[in-house]
RNA sequence: GCCGGUGUGGCGGAAUGGUAGACGCAGGGGAUUCAAAAUCCCCCGAUGGCAACGUCGUGUGGGUUCGAGUCCCUCCACCGGCACCA
């Protein structure tokens, strides 16, 4: 028998055999032209369609792709055609998180601008999505710098000024004192600055704030309602937001005065045995005034980053102030008053009295400053004994009180608190405060590449908003970043302007918005990106909420937090409807793209990094070995990076997008290697050579009709599941599976035809260039992008019979097929009839016989 | 330090509390070929056994259950976040 399209053919027939090579090249352009032509994939607002609003999170524009952005476009790419095909208008929009850092730090190194680098960027990088053909709608495309963009931005600034969702206020930021500017906390490293090699200070300034805190309950309730979102997330957040009861007081201080505390433990309140309080304290500023030695441990204390980790895990450090405070249930008891580099101004009152022996921050700091460390609780059961380490217990855990003043002896933490706070509010001493650990969102940025926080400064009216028909405030052109610090400062002619109220010198706030700003609403700003108001209300009426987002999870908590904000006040601002206040109804988190990191080192003992495609077999081109570290999240600096578009000159774009979805799953990272990537090139071309062979046999049944078209079945209902569950390795493994049926399926050309052509569309959504091309060639009609979805037919599901695993005191001995729906009764018959079931009980008489109708069969003896 | 997650063959991984290792890679054997490439077929956790078959096995140690990769507790390792990286 010949094959037709195989080489060297008997009778080869040069257009089948030329066609039968998989060529990804040329397929790959050609579709993408036809897709281009037909504006396939532009989201058209259409009443009579339900609509699906899908997003992967936008790139910040770095100039190249990687293959993160690879799997996490493919992604949302596979939902966006399954949607198309099952006959929704689908929104798949794309654009660039263009404001940051970066754009700054190349103009400081090689003199560019940060806009003319920003632009390239993004030419350079979309140049690189298109070839992946992804169903993107082009035309809704747009950067946060674009002036158009961040002009409606700060529109949206200014109406949540007006409504009181915008204040100022004193924060604290990594001051460098060598450098004299505010650095980010990534420019921060091990406490010095990353050019000046200062030690960093904390030091205060007055800056901008969103007041996200006042709608703290809000965002922890809601999260309930967002079912369709990792719990993992919302626990995260939950905790992030950080709701809890505790008891608010005031010491009386020995000298006169009080000092404020709260604290979420009240019921430890027999335990304390210092008061501590934040160098910004406003007690520890005028003790820092009126004394030198004072003045010279905040310094001290002041030292170092901002970030909760840096306070966390740097050297406890305190000062006894020599002031004293009274006990509240007994006056006679004094506690020494510290000032302390671990409290934070921040959150509570910036005080708090410490109990060395439920808190292992304290119990260091009294340690170190030889303070009493008295036990309030015992585990269940046990005597008191001196401690060695704090204890702390969950809340939820039962302990014995042995200092307890309120509530039973024995009881749990959460209880006890409650007790606690009832007992001191019956005493009149300070009251229950519900609070939360979420702050206020800091929105100044002392940098030039961001979006302007359109106000000005007058010395006669204060700060005032500028006019919306002077919007977009933009940014300057003509900047150098020669110096350190903020170009916009020291600016003449952009800073210096006019008051719009009274018309009096003044000048141009010159701190730019946080980039978190310009992502916490890009997703309402698709909807309708050329209206001339932020929003265009009945596009987002029709489009909101983004039915699917993905991303990734190093999301989970601050920028899904600040959206969630950002909706709220969008609505509040009349810019979008109440239903849209939670914007993202699903959201899934993806994993990261890894590989082995390459290493050899110099004379010196220094790491070399190798890129992998310089590296065969484990050593470079000069048989020099190299030494092999284990997966890591893609790196430049680490060179184990894979250029996307080298794999796409090589295998085609199918085969990435194939690639990084197959494998591992979805929320997991994915290791790419060669030989994976190989491998799936060869089972496209696979894939192709069977279905064009299909495609020349003649119509007709045969006896393997029935099995062929089953499995099909199966295939569409895996392969569905698969999508819409994001399974999408899944979903490959089943299409694995499909395929080797269908190539060593005895069914007729007729039924081939069908399930090579419903091949070609359960593909789809993961290689749709070569989908297209098969569909074609075995007669879909239209475009498979088009084309309606595959349905499942139920009759073809059905199973007649089923294999049970036979177990003996859990371990598996035999197996039985019998009928669906054979009654428990007789599927016992038959199993203590089985031969291997006789031979392993050896006579011993079943305990007991459990049969899971359709799953198992277990024999206890 | 705190919060969240992950851990299964040589490798990526599969498995509503019900046959651990689907599917793929790598590896081994064979077919086809003058030869090769390509393709096709078979084997492939460890260990004992000629075999039938047995024993062990899902990071560690315990627990719940007729039955645990899956649920609970302990510890270890790694990853993400910690409010100015995006």
């Amino acid at each position: 028998m010949t094959t037709p399209g195989r080489w060297p053919a008997p009778f080869p027939c040069p257009r089948t055999a030329l066609m039968s090579r998989y060529a990804p090249a040329e397929i790959e352009s050609r579709w993408q032209a036809v897709w281009a032509e037909h504006e396939t994939f532009k989201a058209v607002h259409s009443a009579n369609k339900p609509k699906y609003y899908v997003l992967e999170m936008f790139p910040y524009p770095s100039g190249r792709i990687h293959m993160g952005h690879v799997r996490n476009y493919t992604m949302g790419d596979v939902i966006a055609r399954y949607k198309l095909s099952t006959g929704h208008a689908v929104l798949h929009p794309m654009g660039w998180d263009a404001f940051g850092m970066p754009a700054e730090n190349a103009a400081m190194q090689s003199g560019g601008h940060p806009k003319d680098w920003t632009y390239q960027n993004i030419a350079d990088m979309r140049a690189q999505m298109k070839p992946l053909g992804l169903s993107i709608d082009w035309s809704r495309e747009f950067a946060t710098c674009d002036p158009e963009y961040y002009g409606q931005q700060q529109a949206l600034f200014l109406d949540m000024l007006e409504k009181g969702l915008v204040y100022r206020k004193n924060a604290v930021v990594n001051w460098d004192p060598v450098d004299m500017t505010v650095l980010a906390n990534e420019q921060v490293i091990d406490g010095k600055g990353w050019r000046s090699g200062a030690d960093v200070e904390r030091r205060e300034l007055t800056q901008w704030f969103f007041k996200i805190s006042a709608q703290s309950e809000d965002l922890l309730e809601q999260l309930d309602s967002l079912d369709d979102w990792p719990a993992k997330v919302k626990l995260m957040q939950s905790n992030w937001i950080g709701k809890s009861r505790g008891l608010q007081f005031a010491f009386d201080r020995t000298d006169g005065g009080q000092i404020e505390v709260y604290t979420t433990r009240p019921d430890t309140l027999m335990g304390a045995s210092f008061v501590g309080i934040s160098p910004d304290h406003p007690l520890a500023k005028e003790l820092e005034a009126a004394d030198p030695k004072v003045a010279a441990f905040c310094i001290d204390a002041r030292k170092g980053g901002t970030t909760e980790e840096a306070i966390e895990t740097g050297e406890k450090l305190g000062y006894d102030t020599g002031l004293r405070v009274k006990h509240p249930f007994d006056p006679a008891w004094e506690l020494p008053v510290y000032i302390a580099n671990f409290i934070l101004m921040d959150y509570g009152t910036g005080a708090i009295f410490g109990c060395p022996a439920h808190d292992q921050r304290d119990f260091e700091f009294a340690t170190k400053y030889g303070l009493p460390i008295i036990p309030v609780f015992t585990p269940e059961g046990e005597a008191e004994q001196p401690l060695k380490a704090a204890f702390v217990p969950p809340k939820t855990e039962p302990v014995h009180y042995v200092r307890g003043f309120a509530g039973a002896d024995v009881q749990t933490g959460e209880a006890a608190v409650n007790a606690a706070v009832d007992h001191c509010e019956s005493r009149g001493i300070g009251q229950g405060v519900t609070k939360f650990r979420l702050r206020d969102w800091g929105l100044s940025r002392q940098r030039y590449w961001g979006c302007p926080i359109p106000v000005i400064h007058c010395d006669t009216c204060g700060v005032v908003p500028e006019k919306k028909e002077n919007l977009p405030v933009e940014l300057p052109y003509d900047v150098t970043f020669d110096v350190p610090g903020n170009p916009l400062d020291r600016h003449p002619t952009w800073r210096n302007c006019t008051c719009p109220k009274c018309g009096a010198d003044a000048r141009r706030e010159t701190d730019t918005m946080d980039t978190f700003v310009d992502s916490s609403w890009y997703y309402a700003r698709f909807t309708a990106p050329h209206a001339k108001t932020p929003t265009d209300m009945a596009e987002a009426a029709y489009w909101m909420n983004v039915d699917q987002y993905i991303g990734g999870i190093e999301h989970a908590i601050l920028h899904l937090l600040y959206s969630r904000f950002f909706a709220r006040a969008m609505h509040q601002t009349g810019h979008l409807s109440s239903t849209a206040v939670e914007p993202f109804d699903a959201l899934f988190t993806q994993g990261m793209v890894t590989h082995e990191i390459y290493m050899t080192r110099d004379a010196n003992g220094r790491p070399v990094y190798h890129l992998p495609e310089d590296v065969t077999d484990g050593k470079l081109a000069d048989g020099m070995a190299v030494e092999i570290i284990p997966s890591a999240k893609m790196s430049k600096s680490k060179k184990n990076v894979v250029d996307p578009m080298n794999i796409v000159a090589t295998y085609g774009a199918d085969t990435a997008r194939w690639f990084v979805l197959s494998d591992s799953p979805p929320e997991r990272d994915v290791e790419w290697t060669a030989s994976g990537a190989d491998a799936t090139a060869k089972h496209l071309a696979r894939v192709h050579r069977i279905c064009t062979e299909i495609t020349d046999l003649p119509d007709g049944t045969a006896k393997g009709d029935d099995d062929l078209l089953r499995a099909m079945h199966k295939a569409i209902r895996d392969v569905t599941m698969g999508v819409e569950s994001f399974g999408f390795n899944a979903a490959i493994a089943k299409l694995y599976a499909f395929t080797n049926t269908l190539a060593k399926s005895e069914a007729g050309g007729t039924a081939k035809k069908l399930a090579a052509r419903t091949l070609a569309q359960l593909m789809s959504p993961m290689t749709p260039h070569l989908s297209e091309e098969l569909w074609s060639l075995l007669g879909g009609s239209g475009l498979v992008a088009t084309a309606r979805w595959p349905q499942a037919d139920e009759a073809m599901l059905v199973e007649t019979t089923v294999t049970l695993p036979i177990q003996i005191n859990g371990k598996r001995r035999s197996e039985i097929a019998v009928p669906t729906d054979m009654p428990a009764s007789e599927v016992e018959k038959l199993v203590l009839a089985d031969e291997a079931v006789i031979r392993a009980l050896d006579g011993a008489a079943p305990k007991k016989l459990i049969v899971v109708p359709g799953r198992i069969v277990n024999i206890v003896v």
